[in-house]
DNA sequence: ACGGTTGTTTGACCTGAGTCAACCCTTCAC
DNA sequence: GTGAAGGGTTGACTCAGGTCAAACAACCGT
C-alpha cells in the first residue's frame, strides 16, 4: 500500500510560461492528467470537454498549513478543487463558539456554501500544506450551460454535500460517542481507499479537539473513545497515526443501536 | 395579521382542459400567478422565462396529511415545489432509528437529496394536506442551461440548503436544550413572517416527538422546555398553538453561550 | 540540547438531558 | 355519549458525557 503522503507531490507551479503541448508542468497540472479526475469535477467529460474545463482554471494556489483558503464573510467568487492536502471547514457563532462542519481531502470541492449569499459562510483552513485549483464560479456556470455532463455532475456534487450533511445530522442527533467515533474512522478509511491508500492505516490531520468539534464531543471524550477502542483491539492509536485492526468490529458498533438523543 | 391557514387555499386542479389564456384554473396555478413566486424557483425571471418554467410543471399533486411525497430508495426524477401545506423529511438508519432532517413549508423545494444517486435518500411526509408542483429534473436542467437566471437561482437554492444544514449541525453539536428550542421557534417565526403571517402566533404542524427528533432531543425534553419558556413569559403554548410573547428574550437565549458539547 | 508551546491522556467528580412511569387532555370512531 | 388511541405534561431517578485538573508527550524555534 502506498503511503498517503504520496498525494502531496504536485506538479510544477509555473505552468503559464511554455506552450501547452510542450510543457510537462502544464500536463501535470491539467485536469486531463490529474489523477483525481475521476473523483473531481471532470468525471465523465470527454477529452475535448475536459480541455475546456482546464481553461477555466487559471490559478492553482498553494495554501500553507494553518492558512485559510477563504473566511466567512469574504465575497464568494470561486469554487475550489483540492489537488492535494487536507482542509477543514468551520462556522463561527456570534458568541465565539465554533464548530467544524467538515474535513475535505484531495478531489473534493470547497466553497459551495458561498453561492447562496455571494459571501462565504464558513472558514476553510488547510490542515496540511495543500494545493487547490481556483474555479471562477460564473465561468463554471457558463460552461455548465454548454456541457450537460458537467452541469449534471456539478448538481450531483452539491446534492452529495446535502446528503453528507444529513448523515452528520443523524450522527449528531442520535449516535452515542462510540458510534460517532466509529463512523468517523470508517468514513476516513473509505475515503482514503477511494484515493488508492490503505483502508486500515492513515494519519489524522486534525487534532482531537477538531475531531470533537466535528462530532459534537469534547476532546477528552474523543481521546477516551480512542483508548477504549484500543483496549478492545479495534484499532491502534499512536497520536495521529491510526491503524484499524478490526474494521468489521467498527461496523458492528454502528449497527447495535443504543440510541442517545 | 392573517391566519396562516389561508395559505391552504389553492387553485383548481384540472388545469389541462381549457386553452391557457382562457382558463382561470391555469392562471391560478401558474408560477406567474403564484403568490410564492418570490420565494420559489421563479425568482428573478422575466414573464417570458416564467412561462417556459410553467410549461415544465405538468403535474400538481395533492398530498394528504400523513402521506409520503417520496420515500428513501425510490428513484429520483422530480424536484418538488410546495404550493401549500407543510412537510417533514426524515432519514432512516438501518437499525430502525430515524431522524427528522427538516420541516418544509410553502415556496420551498424538496427532493434535492436524490440528485446525487438518482435515488431519494430520505422520506418526505406531509404534515398537513398539501399541494406540490412536480418539476421533472432533467427538464429543469435543460431549461437552466438556457436561462442563466434560473440556473443561478437553482444553485443558490441548493447552496442555501447546505448552509441551512450547517446551521443545524452547529445547533446539534453545541447548543443546549433552551438554545435549540429558541432557535427552532425563531426560525419558524421568521419563515412565517416571510410568507406574510404573524411572526408571533402560529400553529405547529408537528408533534413534540418530531420536534425532538429534529433537534436531537427527547419529546419530554421539548415539552419541559416549552413549559419553562411559558413560566418565564417568553411564550404561550397551548398544545400546538404557539404565541411568542418576547421575541428578543428568545434571541437573548441564543447569544448567552453556555456551550454543551 | 533546551525551554516553551501545543496537543494528548487519564482520573475524579458533576450535571444536563435521558428514562421510566403515571396521568391528563383531545380527538375521533362507533 | 363513550371508549380507545394518540399526543402532551410532569415527577423521580439515572447515567453518559462534560468539567476540571494534573501529568505527559511531541514538536518547534533558537
Amino acid at each position: 500500500m502506498p503511503s498517503d503522503k504520496a498525494l502531496k507531490t504536485s506538479g510544477a507551479a509555473n505552468n503559464k510560461l511554455a506552450p501547452k503541448e510542450l510543457s510537462l508542468a502544464v500536463i501535470k497540472t491539467a485536469c486531463s492528467n490529474c489523477n483525481l479526475r475521476e473523483l473531481c469535477l471532470p468525471l465523465g467529460l470527454t477529452d475535448d470537454e475536459m480541455e475546456r474545463l482546464d481553461e477555466l482554471i487559471s490559478v492553482r494556489r498553494r495554501v500553507k498549513r494553518g492558512d485559510s483558503l477563504y473566511r466567512a464573510g469574504q465575497p464568494f467568487g470561486y469554487i475550489y478543487a483540492i489537488r492535494s492536502g487536507f482542509f477543514k471547514t468551520d462556522v463561527l457563532l456570534e458568541d465565539g463558539r465554533d464548530q467544524v462542519t467538515g474535513f475535505q481531502m484531495a478531489g473534493e470541492l470547497l466553497g459551495m456554501d458561498g453561492i447562496c449569499t455571494e459571501c462565504h459562510t464558513c472558514n476553510a483552513v488547510a490542515l496540511e500544506d495543500s494545493e487547490v485549483c481556483h474555479i471562477p464560479f460564473s465561468r463554471l456556470e457558463k460552461l455548465s450551460r454548454e456541457i450537460q455532463t458537467l452541469q449534471h455532475h456539478f448538481h450531483q456534487v452539491m446534492s452529495r454535500e446535502i446528503v453528507r450533511d444529513h448523515g452528520l445530522m443523524t450522527l449528531l442527533g442520535m449516535m452515542c460517542v462510540e458510534e460517532r467515533i466509529a463512523a468517523f474512522l470508517l468514513n476516513l478509511s473509505q475515503r482514503f481507499t477511494a484515493r488508492g491508500f490503505s483502508p486500515a492505516e492513515f494519519n489524522l490531520r486534525m487534532t482531537r479537539e477538531e475531531i470533537g468539534s466535528y462530532l459534537g464531543l469534547k476532546l477528552e471524550t474523543v481521546s477516551r473513545a480512542f483508548s477504549r477502542f484500543q483496549e478492545e483491539k479495534l484499532i491502534n492509536v499512536q497520536q495521529k497515526h491510526i491503524h484499524i485492526l478490526d474494521i468489521d468490529g467498527l461496523k458492528r458498533i454502528m449497527s447495535r443501536h443504543n440510541q442517545r438523543a
